[in-house]
DNA sequence: TATGAATGAGTTTTCATTCAT
DNA sequence: CATGAATGAAAACTCATTCAT
C-alpha cells in the first residue's frame, strides 16, 4: 500500500532524512562544503531538490547533519573498540582504523578535519564551533583511554595522537600518498607500545 | 608625505602586483580561496577590480599567487635559519617560529596546510599539486637538517615533523586555542633535543 | 479573461521553453547571434533572466535552439510544399515563400544563411556544424524534387537554387532593397520553367 | 635618423596606420567583427593598444577601415581586369578570382559580403550603410562591363552575377566545401559564354 | 508532504576607451 | 606621438531559497 509508486520512496519516515544526511556527508566530504551544491546533494540522496527543504532548512543545517553524520561514523568506531578489553589495544585499533582508511585520507583528507579547516574559515553561523565539538568527542574518548592506561597528563597525550592523526591526514592528502599514513601509522603504533604501563 | 592623495598610485612598477599577491595570500588565508572574491581582494589591495585582470588573467592564477607568496615567506625563514650553524639550532628556529605564530594559527590555521585541504578538493586547474609543491618544500628543507644531523632515516623524521605541525596548527584552529600550539610546540622541542648526535 | 494576471504564466508546460526558442530566433535574427545578450532574449520571452538557464544551459544552447527553431519553420514549409502534386509546383512555391519575405530578408537577411555566417566565424562550440547541418536540410529537400523532376545532377542543380537564394537574400540586405527579391525570384521561376520536362 | 630606436617603427608617417587597417580587415574577415578585440588587431599590427586610438578614435572606424582596405583590393583586382580588352574576358577574370580564393572562402567567406551580413544587424553607426557602398561598386564595376558587351538590362545581370557570387562563397562557407567555388564557378564561366554577343 | 519551476542577488570575466607619463 | 596601465560598464552564469500546485 504505502510505497505503492516506488522507485524514490522508503518505507520508514525519516529515510530521506537520514539518505541526506548520508548524501551531504559523502559528497561534502569530497567537493568541501563551499563547492557542494544543495542540488549535489540531493542527487546523491536520490531527491528531489524542491523536497531538501522540508528536511533542512539551510545549507547551514545540511552541513550540520554532515558533521553530526561524521560524529555518529565515529561513536560507531568508539562503541566498537570499547569492546576490547585494554585499553592500549583500543588505542591500537583506532589507528588500525585510521591507516584502514589510506585512501580516502590520500584523496580527500580526513572528514572532520578539512571540514574543520573550511568552516574555521566563516565568521557567522557557528559552524565551526560544531566541527570542533566533534573533533572534541575524539579527543575526549582518546584521553579516557590514556587515563585507564594510568598515563600522566592524558589530555596532553590525547592532543598528541590527535594532532598526529590530523597532520598525517593532511599529508598524505597534500602529498596525495597513501603511504604517509602507512608509516605514521607504525610510528604511532610503536609509540603506544613504548608507554608505560601503570 | 609624498603621494598624498594616498590611494591607488604607487612609487615603483610593479608595487600593485606585489600588493595584489600579498593581499591574496592575507585573504585567502583568513577566508579560503572559495570565499574570497576578486572584489575582497581587490579591496585590501587598494586597486579598482577591472585592474586585478591586468595582473592575473583569471581568479586561479591569483590563488597561485597566494600560494608563491606563502612559498617565498617560507624562503625568507629558511634563509634567515640557514645562518645558524647548527641543524638541531635551525630546526628549533623553525618550531619557534611556528609556536610565535600561535594566535594567527588558532585563528586561521596553517596557509599552506589549510590551502592545500582546499584546493585538494578540486579537480581541475592544477592548483592542488602547487599547493604540494610548497608543502614538499618544507618538507625538503627539514629533511636536509635531518641528514646533515646524521639521522638516518631523514625523509621520515621530515614527514613526522611536518606532519606534526600541520596537526598541531589543524587542532589549534578546531579547538580555537593557541596553547595547543605552545604544547605541542614544546614536545617537538623536547623530541629535537632528544635525538642522538652523529 | 484566463491568465488575468497575464505576465509570466502559461497554461501547458513547455511552453516557456517554447516562447524562449521562438524569442532566441526572433532576436537572434534581428540582432545577430554575438550582439544579443541573454537579457534580450529574457524579455522578448517574458522571462525573469536566471529562469533561462533553467531551461537552456548555456548561451550557445539558446543559439543552438534559435537554429532548430529555422529548421523546424523549414519543415513547416516543406511539409506544406510537399502537399503539392508538382515538383516544379513545388520548388516554384519554395521561392514564392522566399519572394514573400522580401521585407524581412531586406532588413534582415536568411536567419539560417546570416547565422551560419556568423557562426562560422567560431572555432569553438560546433554550432558552425549545426548551422551548415540546417543548409542541408533544405539542400537535401531541393535535390529531391530536382531528382523527381527527373533533371540530371540533382545535387548541383540544388546547390545553384539555394546558393542563388542565399546570394540574393545578402544581396537585398546589403542593399537594403527588397526589390532584388522579386528581381532575381522572378528570374528563378524562369529558370525552373525553362528546364526540360523528363 | 628617423627610426633610431628600430623595432617596431617603420619608415614613413602612416605605415602604422596602414599596418592597422591591414590587420583590420584580416583579423575581423576571420572572427567577425564583434569577436574581434582592439588588441587582437594591435597584436597582430604590431601596434601598441594605447597607440591604435591616435589613428582610429573608436572600434567602429577601425571596422570601417577594414571595409575600405577590402574596397581597395577590389580596386587592385578591376584596376588589373580593366587591362584585358575584353568585356567578357574581364568579367571571366574577375570569376576565375573568385574561384582562386575558394579555399578561403570556404573558410570565412566573402570578407566583404560577410562583414556586410554582421553590420546590417546593427542600428546605429551606419556601417551597414558603408558596407553597402563597397559591395555597390563591384556591382557598379560589373554592370560596366555587361552595358560594354552590349547586353540589356547590364543592372539586372550584375545583380545576378554578384549575387551567385556572394551565394556560393556562403554555401561554401557553411558546408567547409571548397568544392562548391569551383562548381558554381564553372557554371557561371559557361552562362558568361552563352551570351549573345552584341 | 512532494515537486518542478521561479527568482534575484552575487561573482567572474571581458573590453572599449581613457589617462599619465 | 608613444605606451603601459587604469577604469567601469556590461554580460554570462551560478545557486540558495521560495513558490504554486
Amino acid at each position: 500500500m504505502t510505497d505503492s509508486q516506488g522507485s524514490t520512496r522508503s518505507r520508514t519516515a525519516g529515510a530521506k532524512r537520514q539518505r541526506l544526511m548520508r548524501a551531504a556527508a559523502e559528497v561534502v566530504h569530497r567537493q568541501g562544503a563551499e563547492r557542494t551544491t544543495i542540488a549535489d546533494i540531493a542527487r546523491v540522496a536520490d531527491v528531489p531538490v524542491g523536497n531538501v527543504y522540508y528536511y533542512f532548512k539551510t545549507k547551514d543545517e545540511l552541513v550540520a547533519a554532515a558533521l553530526s553524520e561524521h560524529a555518529r561514523q565515529l561513536e560507531l568506531l568508539t562503541d566498537h573498540l570499547d569492546r576490547l578489553p585494554d585499553s592500549r589495544e583500543r588505542l591500537k585499533g583506532l589507528i588500525e582504523a585510521w591507516v584502514g582508511q589510506r585512501d580516502l585520507a590520500a584523496r580527500y583528507g580526513c572528514p572532520t578535519g578539512t571540514l574543520a579547516v573550511e568552516l574555521d574559515k566563516r565568521d557567522e553561523g557557528g559552524l565551526d564551533v560544531e566541527a570542533g565539538r566533534v573533533i572534541r568527542l575524539l579527543l575526549t574518548w582518546v584521553e579516557h583511554q590514556f587515563r585507564e592506561l594510568g598515563q600522566p597528563e592524558p589530555d596532553g597525550l590525547a592532543l598528541t595522537l590527535v594532532s598526529a592523526y590530523q597532520g598525517m591526514s593532511l599529508m598524505a592528502n597534500a602529498l596525495r600518498d597513501p603511504a604517509v599514513m602507512d608509516r605514521e601509522g607504525a610510528r604511532l603504533l610503536a609509540w603506544l607500545d613504548s608507554l608505560e604501563a601503570a
